[in-house]
DNA sequence: ATGACAGGTGAAACCTGA
């Protein structure tokens, strides 16, 4: 099975990259981020003719989260229980395959001296409790921008970020916490050292002087580490026309889930 | 130190992103 995440920073303006995608890769689960959609925006009607039906969590035009898959989504839940921001489209569940799917998009956090950082944590906080949760009902795939830097080698250059967000001992602590609930960073358990960005600003050609981050992740539960095949991003498509400053994220597992 | 790019809204200038 091949699931992939990617936060498209806009589902409109990149959906022909994202058809480009399903083409190219012909993943049977993908989970998106910043679709920037209204709920009737969704254009289910292109995705279908694709292939994919699609459940979304969408707030207009800023988050939204969705996910798509090549089979039937079971047992959709939108929302995240306890947000402390429940009115932004950050969350959405669903079973395939017999997997516990979720695409996540964290809130960004702006500062550490602004309320929304507060709002940052709290989810955080909601995230890890619904993640105890999931990981007590089967196998589970968190696919999605968790806008943390999980150590610095995640971070181009460490002490340019120091005092912002996503660097933060509170931001990557609870990061933490929830991979001590039964989950794995699938990236770095295939790759224990080095960098493995996921995002380059779009100013200043940083994708093509290796400014980045690593900000996108796939937590796996540890029932399925043992079938995960391969962990890593397409860079093509942080190339090319319209790009999104995300690269998509890909996650092979072997077929049986548990 | 600052801005740099892209998208949404809505029709100019401002907000958000990380």
């Amino acid at each position: 099975m091949l699931a992939v995440t990617w936060n498209v920073n806009s589902l409109r303006a990149r959906m022909p990259r994202v058809l480009e995608l399903l083409d190219t890769h012909r993943p049977d689960v993908v989970l998106l981020q910043e679709t920037k959609t209204a709920p009737e925006q969704v254009p289910h009607l292109e995705l279908a003719a694709a292939g994919y039906q699609v459940a979304d969590h969408s707030g207009g035009r800023w988050a939204g989260v969705a996910v798509a898959a090549t089979t039937d989504l079971a047992d959709v839940v939108v929302g995240l229980p306890g947000s402390p921001v429940p009115d932004q489209a950050r969350w959405v569940e669903a079973t395939v395959a017999g997997i516990r799917f979720v695409s996540v998009y964290v809130v960004n956090g702006r500062h550490p001296d602004d309320p929304a950082f507060v709002d940052k944590l709290a989810f955080l906080d909601a995230m890890r409790d619904r993640l105890r949760e999931l990981r007590s009902a089967g196998p589970v795939v968190v696919g999605g921008d968790v806008n943390v830097a999980p150590a610095d080698v995640d971070v181009w250059n460490p002490a340019a970020f120091r005092g912002s967000t996503h660097v933060t001992p509170h931001e990557r602590g609870r990061l933490a916490g929830m991979l001590d609930l039964g989950y794995v960073d699938a990236v770095r358990h295939l790759q224990p050292e080095g960098p493995a960005f996921t995002w380059w600003d779009y100013r200043a050609g940083a994708f093509h002087k290796g400014h980045g981050l690593r900000i996108d992740l796939f937590l796996v539960s540890d029932d399925l580490v043992e079938g995960i095949r391969s962990a890593g991003i397409d860079r093509g498509f942080r190339k090319g026309p319209k790009p999104s400053d995300h690269a998509p994220l890909l996650l092979e597992l072997d077929g049986r889930a548990g």
